[in-house]
DNA sequence: CATGAATGAGTGTTCATTCAT
DNA sequence: GATGAATGAACACTCATTCAT
């Protein structure tokens, strides 16, 4: 009931605006001016919402990580097979991926989170992963992985080709992101590379 | 001996130490003064090597990326299919990154590039990018690589699960970068996935 | 009254202490913190209101202009005839050059405006120009200037004898501007001189 | 015997360049590298000959006065008419004026002259000053000038006329320094101006 | 709640000067 | 004499943050 002069959803914008920002130019190189301005509002205003530029990249990056969660689990919920849940997992990954700024920054801006919150970042990044890892661990469980699959090496090998597609990713481009998560899913299911030795 | 004359090789320090702070702290970050403190130099001292900082970045971009595609190279140079060839690339590009910080530096501050050097960064990425197209090309003419495989799409990949790699390696850890590599391999030759339909 | 809001005037007051300081020691040598100290502020909020250094000299030339010119018209609204006019100006732009710096600075200081401003300075100033090439003008057309008189010399002339008195008048000397004024208006009405041809 | 390395002249050379440039740019905005560059030596060598900058400002002023005092006194050294002889030493010096740059340097970087260096100057000044003050006092004690005209006051307007030709003139301009001091001169001994009163 | 003028520590950069060679 | 790499104090300017209104 407290923060009602704004417009409902107005924090939601002002994320959305400093997302896209921090995206674009990165942390440091995108001023709180810069911010208030797109959001369309006074430098000083900013502060009463968000009294440090940090904390709002902390709150970016909470909202980013939670609805990334809540896009993967929705995805995934009508699904039984666990490798078919994690084929939907890496899709609806992938889809938010492309669609919204804040992942990028969760992944790109690391480095610029204060020392303070450092640890909640830890715990919220580990309960990321971890969610991640039950996925393969549970496909794991079912046979469906070969016998002596590294987990958490696929998990990071899997994550990091995905992750990578936000460097090169355009909207206008020749694939969607559901096209380019079946492409990798398909050279993981099939094996694309033919060794020497057979 | 005292006060020694800037040795051979300086400018080589100088990168480096630069590499190491980008690459911790981001191009943003950092400040001459710390660049300049690392090096062990005053900050007039090095604007008389590269004239901005600007001009420091660039310099790191091309060395590294310069650096890690002669590594790839001679890695390569003794084998001859194309599979094979294409396996040493991956850990020779894996052991060039964990072991030097420039790689990382291309990989992630390219936004921090100033417009006017732009072109000429996006040659040389180009540059690279296309020798190992080449070498995925070479693969796929040799009829190793699954038929109908995205070749673009496949290097994507590879490339993005590699470089994710500087995120998460620490040089103590449990895995060599050749490790990683093999592994990253293994996954891909013989398919580490069982798709619900088969 | 603690800790005043900026009263209304203190544009003013900035630009006299900037204009004091660059006629003492120039525009190069005077620094913003030099200004910002005078002023009575520091130097971020000197920079609140006038962005650059060379923003603050364009706004004090402006301003040094246009009160000259002002000065130059009020004090001859009430003459008709035109050498009288001529010498009222001569004596007004004579006691606003020693009364006020900015005229000085607006000056000496040519070499500093930044190029793209530069167009406008000229403007400015052929304005200027054109208004005391009016009033010689006027004279001559009433026939009261001898009959082939060079008119853009006879300004050049006046108006160098006249601005060259910023540089040796002290306000505590023997003369007022206006005796300073009418002892030149006198070496031209009568002729100092007397040839030797004669 | 002692400075011979260097050709004879060189140290001409280097006063002229650097006139140039304090006459183009200020002296504050000219740097000890452009100066170096434009004689042609490295800066580390041009300290050599002039330790500092402001030395080398002093050295550039004390030859500009003794020259542009030269130069007056050859002009009249050959008349004898006292009026004759100030109309001639005003023609040398706006000659010298427009044809060499460190009299513009000499009248308008006074206040870059370092504190230690300031009495010598103002000596060096009134010596010069003097100069004109005698012809000027000549003239009178012939009963050439008007009785009760101001000797100070018309020397510094005569004096302000002329160095501020130094502003405006440009050598493919319509008119030669000897066309203006003859101008000017005109203006003085005819009279331009029919006051109102006669 | 909102404003925006003010703050001041900190940034990248400049440049007169030094000095080992 | 001459060099030019190195110095470091100083510069103009930035920008997250504060706070009186």
């Amino acid at each position: 009931m407290a923060k009602q002069r704004f417009a409902p959803g107005a924090d939601e914008h002002v994320l959305d605006c400093a997302a896209r920002l921090f995206r674009e130019r990165g942390f440091e190189a995108t001023t709180v001016r810069d911010i208030a301005r797109t959001v369309g509002m006074l430098p000083g205003s900013l502060h009463y919402r968000y009294p440090t530029k940090g904390a709002l990249l902390l709150a970016l990056m909470r909202r980013g990580l939670a609805l990334d969660l809540a896009a993967v689990d929705a995805a995934i919920a009508g699904a039984v097979d666990p490798v078919e849940r994690l084929r939907l997992a890496l899709r609806a990954h992938l889809r938010f991926l492309v669609s919204r700024d804040s992942t990028s920054v969760v992944l790109f801006e690391w480095r610029s989170i204060e020392p303070e919150a450092h640890a909640e970042m830890v715990r919220l990044r580990d309960e990321y992963d971890a969610h991640w890892a039950r996925l393969i661990a549970d496909a794991h469980a079912a046979g469906r992985l070969g016998a002596h699959v590294d987990l958490k090496m696929l998990r990071l090998m899997i994550f990091g080709a995905a992750n990578w597609v936000s460097m090169w990713y355009s909207p206008g481009g020749p694939r969607t992101s559901d096209e380019i998560a079946d492409a990798f899913w398909e050279y993981l299911s099939a094996g694309v590379l033919t060794s020497a030795a057979r």
